[in-house]
DNA sequence: TGAATCATGTAACTGGTTACATGATTGT
DNA sequence: ACAATCATGTAACCAGTTACATGATTCA
């Protein structure tokens, strides 16, 4: 149920869904990716449950635009959730559960390509993590007590995507020396059956 | 897509339904949790599809058993999936949407406790992958270069657990520290403010 | 006798993805 | 003329959860 609640969070100020969703892709997307489609149909459920308000706008660079906006209600439901307990354990990640059967292959190579694959994508997001970091530091005078509560927190799940993200490429690395370790026994144990 | 994949790489011996689901929680659940009712319908689907076969089997000790096996077919999908691209960057975590959040409760100790919760979670988990770890180590007698394959590539994703669980927990750790300053720097000024 | 475990499923519901429909405005 | 961006939505589909139905065996 969380997308409920984060766009109620989202709607701190009056928006249209169209916005929210650009808004999502720049921050909440790294834990939270949502769709248009999916945020039309919450949004109208969120007003139909008394939680938004909309108002219909016109707008002078394209069609009308639909603005909501929170209500009591909405804000209720978003502070009950926040100090609710943290919601974990229902993760579900499919590229290890390719590794865990890859066994099957018989093939070491297969398996190495495969983690230098992820090296890089993680590699990628750590640096994509690590310059909105120092994008926020040079921004913000009294890095890193955020001036504002917001920023203190949002800055928060910054810090846990770059533990996340320098743990998963210390793993990758630390994988790969085991693979090339397991590929070289594999060899000397082939040449000692040959002998 | 995965959980089919998942049901046919376990069904390397053949399975009921009620198994793969015991297995399940031994071991996957850790990063993909299922229930029986999904397991259910996906072997379904997956025997329609030709990719397994099935057979009534009696049993001593409660119903008819419906035990499945993997075809040809299923084999071909299932080396397909662990040899293609990672999957990875669809992941939600409901508890850093919170945090996103947390801000709005202008109340760092609501902060503060559900840190030191998702700690406690976080520690419970690593202690469980370290004793995993522990009975894998002593019931192996060339660990960690695992005899099997199959072995060598479940340990990694037990790596992966442990590397995750231990970045999250010293997030924890660094993060109770950062609060407890900002709640100590807000007293402060709220001191001077006073004078 | 009643709870626990073994065993297979269905039904109703919620969450999310992909593809499509519609149409205005702006810049090339 | 055409593509890009702005803007709102619907329809069909797939994945997953929760609750329920059914019934055998075993053990306290």
């Amino acid at each position: 149920m969380s997308l409920d609640h984060i766009l109620l969070g989202l709607l701190r100020e009056p928006q249209s869904g169209y916005e929210l969703k650009a808004y999502f892709d720049r921050s909440l997307a790294y834990f939270w990716p949502a769709e248009l489609s999916q945020i039309y149909r919450h949004l109208k459920r969120l007003e139909e449950g008394g939680h938004l308000n909309s108002e219909k706008e016109e707008s002078e660079i394209g069609p009308d635009r639909k603005v909501y906006s929170i209500t009591e209600s909405g804000r209720a439901l978003l502070l009950d959730w926040v100090t609710d307990e943290p919601q974990f354990g229902d993760e579900r990640f499919s590229f290890l559960a390719q590794i865990f059967f890859m066994g099957e292959c018989q093939d070491l190579e297969k398996t190495r390509a495969f983690v230098l694959d992820m090296q890089l994508r993680f590699d990628i997001r750590l640096a994509t993590y690590q310059q909105i970091d120092q994008a926020w530091q040079a921004g913000s005078a009294d890095y890193p007590a955020l001036e504002t509560d917001d920023g203190f927190h949002m800055h928060l799940t910054l810090r846990m995507g770059l533990h996340r993200f320098a743990a998963a490429a210390m793993w990758c690395h630390e994988t790969l020396i085991a693979i090339d370790e397991r590929i070289s026994g594999q060899k000397n144990s082939q040449e000692q059956m040959e002998l």
